[in-house]
DNA sequence: GCAAAAGTGTTTGGGATACACCCATGC
DNA sequence: GCATGGGTGTATCCCAAACACTTTTGC
């Protein structure tokens, strides 16, 4: 049985917010716009919906299309966020926008994907659409994930070391953390453990590495900050 | 400018989960399906988005249509919760379903609305879809709301006792909490204040009534349970 | 030896938890 | 006077926050 609407349907798109963190800042993907609307002004990686694929498969090939990035391959972690569905976010019609957020390391845009950038989250461009909207909410969701998840894990190689893991705290959430206080709480936590190896760089004491028990997200048994 | 999208959109639904406390228990808003998919099973009030209205519009106006309930008017707070999308989610075809959750208090659906019933959710017939699903997600929204929002002021009337305060966290979070401790901590969050009246039923002694200092939507300064 | 980051403990205050009895009323 | 729910305080534990110096290395 074929199914159609008594009603004409918006236009489905998926807009995406790719973190990770550059230069130790917490950076955004985006692409800058060579047609209009909003051309010469930079946006999130999205696009159009179509049917028969469901909005995270949508997400995945147009990200990979759109920014040379594979999702599943290259992000350790990716999540809906929010449906954004005023009338006018688009100027060329009725969209409602399913957006996701992933956090990821080391994630290079294939070199064909000139276009896209990943841009600093304190110093962002003119954006499209509703797109800076977009990511002050997947920033302050990310914010409150690393307080009851392990999900800072996304943001660091397999193996790094405590002061690594705290700068990653301290670029996502915005402030500086008390050294001391933070390991004692994060080691508590039983989420990582050390290995045998050390990382030695600059003239200075060596550190020890460390490793996630799981890469998978997992809820904190007690909140973190 | 006219915009069309180079795919077919998939169809798109709005579906609401309404909660309010009904003697005591955490109760939800469904409609008996007169017809064919589903037949005789239960679902959430829903329907389709047409272009040119936002997702709580159309919300707004399927609450209104389907199951006589005023969402603005006779619910003291809606959030979006999340967007279920999977292909086959409706055997008729492709339907991606904003889903919103809101909280009331005396939600009496119009009279002509006899196959609108408020169902316990510890005891939920069998339900269309996935609604069952967005069920318990809106259910687990509703729960971790409660430890950092004042969102408990849409399920209490205006002027409401501590015990039936406790009563109403008792009944969404699904355990009982120390009359004492409950007490200390809700009273330290500064949400609410005494009256001079009191609530006089039954042979024990009577109630102080209390109010909300404000029925906005609030973070709470520190995280409650 | 000196610069640079790694590593390490203690004290204090406040909130979380556990727990039991008296109070005011209607009948 | 008795049944019913309203109302109250204290002791303990654990976590959060504040805070400064020693260690190891490269040059």
């Amino acid at each position: 049985m074929k199914y159609t609407s008594p009603y004409e349907a918006p236009t489905l798109t998926v807009d995406a917010v790719i973190f990770q963190l550059l230069d130790g800042t917490l950076s955004v993907a985006l692409t800058k716009r060579l047609h209009e609307p909003f051309k010469g002004e930079w946006a999130l990686p999205g696009g159009y919906n179509a049917k028969g694929e469901t909005t995270r498969e949508a997400l995945e090939r147009i990200v990979q299309e759109k920014a040379g990035i594979a999702l599943s391959k290259d992000l350790s972690y990716v999540e809906q966020l929010y449906t954004f569905d005023t009338i006018a976010r688009d100027p060329r019609g009725h969209a409602v926008s399913v957006t996701y957020m992933g956090c990821g390391r080391d994630v290079t845009p294939h070199k064909s994907m000139s276009h896209v950038v990943f841009h600093p989250l304190t110093d962002l461009p003119k954006l499209a659409y509703d797109h800076g909207e977009i990511i002050r909410y997947a920033h302050e969701r990310l914010q409150a994930k690393l307080a009851y998840t392990n999900a800072i894990y996304g943001f660091l190689p397999p193996k790094f070391t405590l002061s690594e893991l705290q700068s990653a705290y301290e670029a996502i959430l915005g402030r500086s953390l008390d050294k001391r206080n933070f390991r004692k709480k994060f080691l508590s936590l039983n989420l990582i453990h050390e290995t045998d190896e050390m990382k030695r760089e600059g003239a200075h004491r060596p550190a020890k590495l460390y490793k996630f028990n799981s890469t998978k997200l997992e809820a904190l048994s007690r909140s973190f900050d």
